[in-house]
DNA sequence: TCTACGTGACACATTACGTCA
DNA sequence: CGTGACGTAATGTGTCACGTA
């Protein structure tokens, strides 16, 4: 589940296996195959499905739920189900179980805020009243003056900012942990639970999903640059060895008293290159008969009662 | 079957507001 | 009290998938 095909051939999401489930406050601290996020961030490759292709840091929040198709596992699902609040209003829910519905458009989107006004104006909408009463602080677009379902402006040109109080931001955000999207459904009694407009529930989320990405962005990043840091550290050594092998080569006199070079023991599994002392360590399979040393090395040149340490091995 | 168009949903970038040090 | 930084709600734009004529 995990991953993704993007188009461009790439794994991405690093199928992050072990932790799939994860909060947005816990991510995976080697998200390897999900590094290039912001690489297959750009438009069609992005989302070449958005209801069935989620980035990879949502994915590290949905669970099984996320295989296929969000939206149909999702629909029917009242989330935040409020014991008595969750059943929409019949003009709410007229058709919003449909993607191609009149009144999800007009509740979602510029397009329904453009054209919000008028299908209010002629009366096939009930504008959902924002009245934050419980919110003192917030004289925004609450209170009897948002009449401006999803404009956001007011009629004085000034965007009104609302802040949502915590009990709204902590359902939105347990429900995020639960699904990252909503269905027009389940954002219209999410939006009617917290008192809330549907668009204000859709931005909230879209937000969200913004942030997350973001951290996880971060992450990735963090991940790369120890990554970048590890790489140069071992480009360094080995340029070292090189010079040294180049120079042994150059002095074959001082073959024997030269310590033996280091060896690279690379783990099968995590494909990790651990440096180790050929003189203390078994000699790795890839450094035994088929090592890229072959009659390059120091020792095979050199009887083997006269190699140092020989009888280690 | 193909095409054009409308629509819904989303990601992303940006703006603007509220809060706090 | 003014101010800048920061978080985030809200807005604008572009894209894709889907349904329909």
């Amino acid at each position: 589940m995990g991953e993704r095909d993007d188009g461009l051939g790439l794994s991405l999401s690093l199928s992050l296996g072990s932790n799939q489930n994860e909060s947005s406050s816990r991510f995976n601290p080697m998200p390897l195959a999900s590094f290039p996020s912001s690489s297959h961030m750009h438009m069609q490759n992005h989302y070449s499905h958005p209801q069935k292709i989620q980035n990879n840091w949502i994915q590290m929040f949905q669970s099984s739920e996320r295989n296929s198709d969000v939206r149909s596992f999702l629909r029917g699902i009242d989330v935040n189900r409020a014991p008595s609040t969750v059943v929409v209003d019949v003009e709410e829910d007229a058709g919003v179980s449909s993607p191609n519905s009149t009144v999800s458009s007009v509740m979602s989107g510029k397009r329904s805020e453009r054209e919000l006004m008028a299908a209010a104006a002629a009366g096939g909408v009930r504008v959902i009243e924002d009245n934050e009463a419980e919110r003192a602080s917030c004289s925004l677009g609450g209170g009897g003056s948002d009449d401006d379902d999803g404009g956001g402006n007011g009629d004085d040109g000034s965007r009104k900012k609302l802040r949502l109080s915590k009990e709204q931001a902590l359902v939105l955000e347990e429900t995020f942990k639960e699904h990252s999207t909503l269905n027009p459904k389940q954002k219209m009694a999410l939006a009617k639970q917290l008192n809330l407009r549907t668009r204000q529930v859709e931005v909230w989320f879209q937000n969200r999903r913004a942030r997350t990405k973001l951290k996880q962005t971060e992450v990735d990043c963090e991940y790369l640059k120890r990554c970048c840091e590890n790489l140069t550290e071992e480009n360094r050594r080995l340029q070292k060895e090189v010079s040294e092998l180049r120079a042994l080569k150059l002095s074959p006199h001082l073959y024997m008293h030269m310590k033996p070079p280091t060896t690279l023991t690379m783990c099968p599994s995590c494909e990790r290159v651990a440096v180790t002392s050929s003189s203390s360590s078994v000699a790795p399979p890839a450094m035994t008969s088929s090592s890229p040393m072959g009659p390059m090395s120091p020792w095979a040149a050199i009887p083997l009662r006269q190699r140092p340490a020989a009888g280690s091995h």
